[in-house]
RNA sequence: GGGCGUAUGGCGUAGUGGUAGCGCGCUUCCUUCACACGGAAGAGGUCACUGGUUCGAUCCCAGUUACGCCCA
């Protein structure tokens, strides 16, 4: 409460323009915040204080569309809440310049392609600049070091970032702009080494030669995270194996492994095959004696009931594989074609005749072929059945996955692993999901792994796996006891760095070393968000302040990646969840209700609809919208916001206007009262909600209470505040005081939605107090501190009348403004003695000469008499 | 095939175990002393379908259908 002796704020002079527009705002304020260093963090602040947020890193090599600005407007409004509620507000906003994308974009912007085996070059220019960001030929581009490909990428995404930033800023995004970070600098690939050899040295982190699921065109091991599947087109062919009584006939999509058959599989309650059990059978022109095996997988009612297990076709292939301790002969090499030598297993001259054939063929060429020789010697029966059925691809490749053994890192992430699974879904119990159904999708996601999470990948552009390997005296390297770099030195790349104890000159050499060439996938380092955002390794002071977060907003789509993993790494690094909350935003729809992406070309760029419509008109659009449910990208809903943010400056700007006579201080009058009574229940109801979460039932309660403001209050008392129709001084003071404070209050409840309109209106008068997104949260107690509260709803019962007046005055096609001669208001007796309070008003905006009020039924203005009008 | 979500006037959306709200659009009007980037009044809905619980269901339960997303 304010004393006697100060005058209160809201009493303050006030300057408006004489015209008020939201023209030019974002530019004039944008400004002023940075300048201010209004959403700068104070580092200064206790843990209690701070409210800290993970932001999602952008991918900077993508573009922007408008599902963007709408997700990344909830995070703001929460943290505008936030701040104004006294919290110190830790938003910093992170680059995503890893992966795929970048790696693709350098190569064509710059001409170049990485090799890791590359020595660094000082100021390497690169042979072009400014490609098409079309594929360029591999042979044509210029193979550099990973140093330098990185310095590339560095180069080009600063240009996309400041991009981001303009657009950001433009939004109003109240990030700390200090507060950045990338996840290609050298911190980040120092903090994803150091989690990493953590790992390693807790034993999470560990290499297996394994069947691996590989990109053909990318050459790399994809995880289970990364997987789809598509539905292809396959063809069900028939061979007949050579059993020991006669032809046994198999059902395959996949001819071309027939060299890689290591046995036919049925189901143990299968009755067809029990005599085969245990007994061997010859495969069709390659003649190797595969033994027929039983297993629960094998499905009795798909095909003739009897499958061939190859290393490897698909994914069962290699559960069968591994349970039933088959050998493995593998054909694919990592380019996708048929290696060139023949398994062990093929021995007759025949069969290594037909494989030679076959090698160096690709897997679509080794299909024709094979058919082609199977018809020929009459294994291959009937018709081939064309099928439609789910392939698993990588989520970024174009051509099926397929199966190869290598050497790869793995984390482990409770695929393999009961007790820590159970762990993990006691975190994601602990941990606030808004809205709370979106945790089953996290579960679900934990409950469904099926192996420990591979982290390496056969690529060049990304971080490091940070360990050598010490070669005996035959060169071979031991795998088995990698060499780790101290923490101190990260971050390192063992392919240019030699390990403690070693020299360059021992590189590749018996009784020296070899670096290992792996890259991390890139969500091994996306993991570790809040350690970057935090400074983990840059700054553990200011760490240990904003860690655990409080926020993690993100995409629906990625809580089985980025938010699985984050709380993976962050439960195996410290046991603890990284954040406490998880507010998961829904999808923009393009009006057809069609997903947006890039493939479907129906993308609005973001910054079209803010030149449109302005910045506030998009964000009201966007935080009209609840988390975790999809919105239309609704234009109009766009104009409702510049309408209200226009609204806002105009209806401040005239309740500014009435002076409040000198002495006066008290809102004395029943309708006042009332009014600020209705808004306090709004500041109550709208604080709950946003700390629910919910911020579009905190936009909704502040906007339909400021619309009945415009609309009837102040229609109601404006003749009073401008000190017409008898009003005494102390009943114009009472208008004018109260108008002055209800905007004091909306104008908060706006901020977080509208942070331009606000502050403008906020700089006509709180000319001390600074930008209003410092400013205090409102409190219901501001307004209802010593209101008299028989008062509530009086200001609804004057609406009823005020409409009644209306009502009459449209049906007769009259002006509002039309002279009413008389009226009868009738009210159930209990609110007679209120109406009479507001009598005054009443008639002032309704122009009525005389008003009676009687006893009725229900409020209700009748008998209404309009003057003559010439 | 499994999981999750959604279904409310032409469109976009709130909401509640007891007469269904709002915005856009539409119709009819009204200006210019805050706002025509405005204001007022009005028309328009058997709350997807079928059962069940209940005195009473748009809301709770079960099932069906459609759509979206995720997973297999």
């Amino acid at each position: 409460m304010t004393t006697a002796s100060s005058t209160p704020a809201f009493l303050a002079p006030a300057n408006a323009p004489e015209k008020v527009t939201v023209e030019g705002l974002e530019e004039k304020w944008s400004v002023a915040w940075d300048e201010a260093g209004v959403y700068r963090f104070n580092r200064a602040a206790t843990r209690e204080q701070i409210y800290s947020i993970d932001t999602p890193p952008p991918t900077v090599s993508g573009s922007l569309h408008v599902g963007h600005v709408f997700s990344y407007t909830h995070t703001d409004v929460v943290a505008r809440f936030k701040r104004m509620t006294g919290f110190e507000v830790y938003y910093p906003m992170g680059w995503d310049d890893n992966g795929l994308p970048t790696e693709r974009r350098v190569q064509n912007y710059f001409g170049v392609r990485c090799d890791p085996t590359l020595p660094y070059v000082e100021n390497y220019v690169p042979p072009f600049e400014g490609g098409d960001n079309k594929s360029s030929k591999a042979a044509d581009q210029i193979a550099i070091s990973r140093r330098n490909f990185i310095e590339l990428c560095e180069k080009l995404t600063a240009e996309d970032e400041k991009q981001f930033e303009a657009l950001w800023r433009r939004l109003g995004l109240s990030v700390d702009w200090s507060q950045t970070y990338q996840t290609i600098s050298p911190d980040a690939v120092a903090v994803s080494q150091k989690a990493f050899l953590n790992n390693l040295a807790r034993g999470e982190a560990y290499q297996s030669m394994a069947p691996t699921l590989w990109d053909v065109t990318f050459r790399t091991a994809v995880a289970q995270a990364e997987l789809e599947d598509r539905d292809q087109p396959g063809a069900y062919h028939r061979l007949g194996f050579n059993g020991p009584d006669g032809k046994i006939f198999i059902e395959t999509t996949r001819p071309e492994l027939l060299p890689a058959c290591v046995a036919l599989v049925a189901h143990p309650d299968d009755e067809r095959y029990q005599g085969l059990f245990g007994k061997t059978v010859r495969t069709p022109l390659f003649d190797v004696e595969v033994p027929v095996v039983s297993h629960r997988l094998a499905q009795i009612d798909k095909g003739s009931g009897i499958a061939m297990i190859c290393t490897f076709g698909d994914v069962t292939d290699v559960i069968w594989w591994r349970e039933l301790d088959l050998p493995n002969r593998a054909i694919l090499g990592f380019d996708g074609r048929i290696l060139a030598d023949a398994p062990e297993g093929i021995s007759s001259e025949r069969g290594l005749e037909v494989f030679a054939e076959l090698a160096g063929k690709t897997v679509f060429s080794a299909k024709t072929r094979i058919v082609e020789l199977l018809t020929e010697s009459g294994d291959l029966v009937g018709e081939i059945r064309n099928i439609t059925h789910p392939v698993k691809f990588f989520e970024k490749g174009d051509k099926p996955l397929e199966i190869v053994s290598t050497r790869q890192w793995y984390i482990r992430n409770g695929g393999r692993d009961a007790d820590l699974r159970e762990k993990l879904i006691e975190q994601g119990k602990k941990l606030a999901f808004h809205p709370d159904f979106m945790r089953v999708r996290y579960e679900n996601w934990v409950n469904g792994l099926t192996g420990d999470w591979l982290i390496s990948r056969q690529r060049f552009f990304g971080v490091p796996i940070p360990v050598w390997y010490a070669l005996d005296a035959d060169g071979e390297p031991n795998f088995d006891a990698p060499l780790v770099p101290s923490h101190d030195l990260l971050p390192i790349d063992p392919s240019s760095q030699a390990p403690a104890g070693f020299d360059e000159s021992k590189r590749g050499v018996p009784g020296g070393f070899i670096g290992e060439v792996d890259i991390m996938d890139t969500w091994a380092t996306s993991s570790l968000t809040p350690q970057l955002a935090g400074g983990w390794i840059s700054d553990p002071e200011k760490y240990a302040k904003v860690y655990p977060f409080d926020l993690r907003p993100q995409g629906q789509d990625i809580i089985r990646t980025w938010l699985f993993s984050t709380v993976l790494r962050s439960e195996l690094e410290s046991g603890q969840l990284p954040w406490s909350n998880a507010a998961i935003s829904g999808w923009i729809l393009d009006p057809d209700r069609k997903k947006m992406s890039k493939s479907k070309g129906n993308v609005v760029v973001p910054a079209e609809p803010i030149d449109n419509h302005g910045a506030d008109a998009v964000r009201y659009w966007a935080a009209a919208a609840r988390l975790g449910t999809d919105a239309a990208f609704d234009e109009g809903q766009m104009k409702v916001g510049r309408r209200l943010a226009i609204k806002v400056l105009n209806a401040a700007k005239f309740a500014l206007s009435f002076e409040v006579p000198a002495g006066y201080t008290e809102v004395s009058e029943p309708v006042d009262q009332a009014m600020l009574l209705a808004l306090a229940d709004v500041v109550t109801e709208a604080t709950k909600a946003f700390e629910n979460y919910d911020h579009t039932k905190a936009l909704e309660l502040a906007e339909s209470f400021f619309w009945n403001f415009t609309d009837d209050y102040l229609e109601l008392v404006k003749e009073r505040a401008y000190g017409q129709g008898g009003a005494t001084e102390a009943q114009q003071a009472s208008a004018a005081i109260a108008l002055r404070k209800a905007l004091h209050v909306m104008l908060r409840l706006f901020a977080p939605f509208l942070p331009y309109a606000t502050d403008e209106v906020w700089s006509w008068w709180q000319t001390d107090a600074g930008s209003i997104h410092r400013a205090a949260w409102p409190k219901a107690s501001e307004l209802s501190d010593g209101l008299d509260a028989t008062n509530r709803g009086l200001l609804a019962q004057a609406s009823v009348a005020l409409s009644g007046v209306r009502k009459a005055k449209s049906d007769a096609k009259a002006s509002m403004k039309a002279e009413v001669v008389s009226a009868t208001l009738k009210a159930p007796a209990a609110q007679i003695d209120q109406l009479a309070l507001i009598e005054s008003d009443l008639r002032s905006v309704g122009r009525i000469q005389a008003l009676k009020i009687v006893a009725g039924d229900e409020l209700e203005l009748t008998d209404i008499v309009l003057a003559e009008v010439e």
